[in-house]
DNA sequence: ATATAAAAAGACCTAAATATCTTTTAATAT
DNA sequence: ATATTAAAAGATATTTAGGTCTTTTTATAT
């Protein structure tokens, strides 16, 4: 549904709100060991967010990710936008080249549910939203036995 | 969600559920055409469903595809099975390793009602039901404009 | 029996996603 | 200014999904 990308950049936005601010920022190698993820293909990754303001970064000594302000209020579907595009909540469930109330594919008026369920999730919810329920203790983003 | 292969899979036997019988067999080219599938990959995937006798064939001349009783019965999740696998079922929508209630990741509870409304669907619709829907009136499997 | 038609099988090929490794750039502390 | 640290950038490798082409097998009609 979401590629890897997506989720690791999810996953790692909402570890990096979580256990960085302003004057604690946290490096790559953490939050790669922390997730159990590839640590140089993260950093891919959290490059194109940097370049698209949704995280932010600085160089050398004490450098690392953080969040601003801003960015904590940023939507989960505009994460997805940019690493892996809207085309999901768009296309047809059954792959026909377009989804359509008047030409429906067989499982058209089930999909679209869940599809657009799941769209008004990512399109409401916020790293901070995510950031609270793991801070609250009711969510966890790190893997229970760690081990890839 | 589903693979390509595996939605293809879906329309072919659809399309042959609609347009075929014991005595009206039809070839890989005719669906591949119809669906705009690549009548090679389709052929491949085609074998394997008819090797785990959820479709079947006749080689030779008049041969082709066909459905029979049982198979028309048989559950969208079942097809999904053996193309897909199941585990798209019971993986966690941000990627850590268990998905679990006593673990959940941020998503967990809202993204579960969601995979799991999805399995309802596939776990209880038949082919016969979407063959029905085509039939109908109801629903369509080949695309409007037809041009990859 | 033979020719023919169609699926099955096998061998490849291509593109995209995922992952790794190396070099460069920039920020900070000394 | 210099050394150091950490991200950015670039190049390359691997894996998986998706797709094509060729040969073989088998059923049928003649
Ligand atoms: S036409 Fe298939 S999901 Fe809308
Ligand atoms: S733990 Fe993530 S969906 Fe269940």
């Amino acid at each position: 549904m979401l590629s890897k990308s997506c989720v690791y950049a999810l996953r790692a936005i909402v570890y990096v709100g979580h256990n960085s601010s302003e004057n604690h920022k946290i490096g790559i190698k953490e939050i790669g060991e922390e997730l159990d993820l590839p640590v140089h293909f993260l950093s891919k990754i959290l490059q194109s967010l940097v370049k698209h303001n949704i995280l932010q970064s600085t160089k050398g000594p004490h450098g690392g990710f953080y969040i601003n302000e801003v960015s904590g209020k940023i939507k989960l579907l505009r994460i997805i936008e940019v690493v892996d595009g809207l085309s999901f909540f768009h296309k047809c469930g059954l792959g026909m080249h377009e989804c359509s109330d008047t030409h429906p594919c067989p499982l058209h008026d089930d999909f679209i549910v869940f599809r657009e369920g799941l769209y008004k999730i990512f399109a409401t919810k916020t790293i901070n939203d995510l950031v609270k329920k793991v801070e609250d203790g009711n969510a966890f983003i790190q893997n229970l036995n760690t081990k890839n």
